[in-house]
RNA sequence: GCCGACGUAGCUCAGCUGGUAGAGCAGCUCACUCGUAAUGAGCAGGUCAGGAGUUCGAGUCUCCUCGUCGGCUCCA
């Protein structure tokens, strides 16, 4: 956790989507001193970088005093929350007496220009806790009176600029001149404190560089990461829909986008069928009863689409443990059966609040790939240590190479004693060092029945993703009364862990599209070979050739539209068909192919053969790249 | 759910202060049979998300519903 916020809130980053959230810390009084007394020390090399970071969120955090006052001049009887520096920027929380409109954003922004322009040197004042009270409670600024209430230090500071004042650790830059190159990105609206029973305010997002170079390179950045756009790419490349006829939140794969599906499952029911796991398959709809007994009702009825027939609820699955539980019960366990692992690929449905529904990211209805491993507590750790294996093993083969990993601990108002729970804890702790990696602690974070390993994966451009996550559960063998028999014949209770490796099918499948721009690897292509004959005299080759690679598993198109060699080659290109092959007189004639591929290089005279080979070798090794010779 | 914006042809979008809809691409038809990112011409295509209201008159104004987008909150 670094100086990223100053002002005294959590702050969030400006994220790239609803998963690529990373939350930014905030800084505390004590880390500021030692960030002081680091200042005034000699700095080693590698602490320069990091001094240019904090230079940079010092800037920013200044633009955002700025943007505050800007907006005050606009708009009088504008009261000040928070406005920190966030890792794209910075934003303001304003509770400003009109609704501003992103029309606005460019006055503003001139109104900045203006403060920039003056230079208006920015003054640290330290007070009494008191005097500062006194001081906003004569300003009017209830909510910055409302910070200095809950603070426990004597001794505060306020930055002040023109007629500007605002409650502030700082540090600050020199002079208002000094904000950089910065733009005004959005509006939204944010809870005071973030709490969703306070007011709503208006914040305000911008950010700022340097140089105006940098500034550009952001924006660039942003159009980049909007043309990976999932939702986007998803109706480009025809692979799926969504309907307002049907509702929201759940998903229509198209052709195409059933066959990258299909991969990806066929991928996921092989891998799980070499590790040891059984696939099963539960019903979507039961009684209510079951998820009583797994306490899930409890604290997700709100969540859950439940219904009622002949006085009986039933509940549309949320979840696919309870159907495993049965599964599990229908005869006697032995140790000799453990680990007992159960895999599906199970769809459920969960009322999501209409806000956060996000295209494949976060959705209604979606499929795991669920498995619960039920087994002996000497088990425990070399089964998470597997799961973690095959979790990362699986990512990677996707082509994702780096990663981050959290453990997550107890949250308020979960189940179990405090035993279970550090038992549990400890496992998951035991195995993560014992693999080697290194994590991060998310305390409280944990699911109510235990404790988890989330992983979370980083894209081509950046951005980290939630992914897999592994669960440990002493709780839910306990309410189900599972048991097995030990090797000294008496009852014995299983540990359950809950696993998912992709996570979410619709939502991996969104990350996929992203991090690939919707160019992907070819074993996953939904279209790996369009075949273009230049005249209708070649469409029988082009057949034949389409035939022949088929024969091999490769999934080939020929395009046989009456259109010319350069609409069909754009169109396949397009459609980020990774091998376009012309067919005319020359490949004809010598029975060869000419080889596109969809980065534009081509090669021509090729033997079928070759290519096919070539082919083959790059779905067979699941490689990200083209080089096929 | 909350704050704000938005919803016009399959797609991307235009349509000023209200006067019963327009382009490009896609589609269809015809001609062209073409060599590595758009051949040309013609045709067809919309109850302006849905509903209610204001008005002589609503794509344009008001309200409700559905959906989408940016955030907030939430995510077993």
């Amino acid at each position: 956790m670094g100086p990223d916020a100053f002002c005294g809130q959590p702050g969030r980053t400006l994220s790239g989507g609803a998963g690529g959230r990373t939350g930014v810390g905030v800084i505390s009084a004590r880390q500021l001193s030692v960030w002081r007394a680091r200042k005034a020390e000699s700095m080693s090399a590698a602490e320069t970088k990091r001094e240019a970071l904090e230079a940079r969120q010092t800037m920013r955090h200044s633009a955002a005093h700025v943007l505050a006052q800007a907006v005050r001049d606009f708009y009088p009887g504008t009261k000040l929350a928070i406005g920190p520096a966030i890792e794209e920027g910075f934003y303001y929380d304003l509770d400003i007496p009109v609704s501003i409109k992103p029309d606005d954003l460019g006055a503003i922004e001139e109104r900045m220009r203006a403060i920039a322009a003056e230079a208006l040197p920015l003054r640290r004042e330290e007070l009494s806790r008191q005097a500062a009270l006194e001081l906003f409670h004569e300003l009017e600024e209830p909510f910055k009176v409302e910070l200095l209430e809950d603070m426990e230090d004597e001794t505060v500071s306020i930055y002040r600029h023109g007629d500007f004042a605002d409650l502030c650790r700082g540090p600050h830059v020199e002079d208002t001149s000094r904000i950089g190159s910065f733009k005004l990105l959005s509006i939204a609206g944010a809870y005071w404190r973030g709490d969703e029973k306070r007011p709503m305010l208006q914040r305000i997002y911008g950010t700022s560089f340097a140089t105006p170079q940098e500034l550009q390179d952001f924006l660039t950045m942003r159009e980049e990461a909007e043309k990976r756009d999932h939702r986007r790419l998803g109706k480009e490349l025809d692979l799926f829909s969504f309907h307002e006829e049907a509702g929201a939140g759940v998903v229509f794969y198209h052709p195409r986008g059933a066959i990258l599906r299909g991969i990806v499952e066929d991928f996921l029911k092989e891998e799980h069928r070499k590790r040891g796991y059984q696939m099963v398959i539960t019903p979507h709809l039961f009684k209510g009863d079951l998820w009583n007994i797994s306490g899930h009702l409890d604290y997700y009825v709100d969540n859950m689409y439940t219904l009622e027939k002949e006085g009986t609820q039933y509940v549309v699955k949320p979840m696919n443990c309870p159907g495993h539980m049965l599964i599990y019960k229908t005869k006697p366990r032995s140790y000799r059966d453990m680990p007992l692992k159960y895999f599906e690929l199970g769809t459920v449905y969960r009322y999501e609040r209409s806000g956060v529904l996000h295209g494949l990211l976060r959705m209604r209805g979606f499929t795991q790939d669920d498995a619960h491993i039920f087994c002996t507590d000497e088990q425990l750790e070399e089964q998470i240590i597997e799961c973690l294996d095959f979790a990362l093993y699986s990512l990677r083969a996707f082509g994702f190479e780096e990663f981050k990993l959290y453990l997550s601990t107890r949250p308020e108002g979960s189940v179990g004693s405090d035993a279970v729970w550090e038992r549990s804890t400890q496992a998951l702790a035991d195995a993560l060092q014992h693999y080697g990696m290194e994590y991060e602690v998310d305390p409280g974070e944990g699911v109510f029945y235990g404790p988890k390993i989330d992983v979370k994966l980083k894209d081509a451009i950046g951005r980290y993703w939630q992914g897999p996550t592994i669960q440990v559960d002493f709780n839910m063998p306990e309410r189900f009364q599972i048991t097995y028999a030990g090797a000294d014949n008496r009852p014995h209770q299983p540990v359950m862990i809950h696993r998912v490796v992709l996570a979410g099918i619709e939502r991996f499948l969104g990350v996929l599209i992203e991090h690939y721009g919707g160019a992907l690897p070819v074993w996953l292509s939904p279209v790996q070979v369009m075949v273009i004959p230049v005249a209708d005299r070649h469409l029988e080759y082009a057949l034949g050739l389409k035939e022949q690679l088929e024969a091999r598993g490769i999934r080939v198109e020929v395009d046989d539209d009456h259109q010319t060699v350069n609409l069909k080659i754009r169109n396949s290109q397009l459609q980020k068909v990774p091998f376009t092959l012309v067919a005319g007189d020359r490949e004809v004639e010598g029975g060869t192919v000419s080889v596109r591929l969809r980065t534009g290089e081509d090669v021509r005279g090729v033997s079928l053969e070759e290519f096919e080979e070539g082919i083959s070798k790059l779905v067979d090794s699941r490689s990200t790249g083209l080089e096929w010779r």
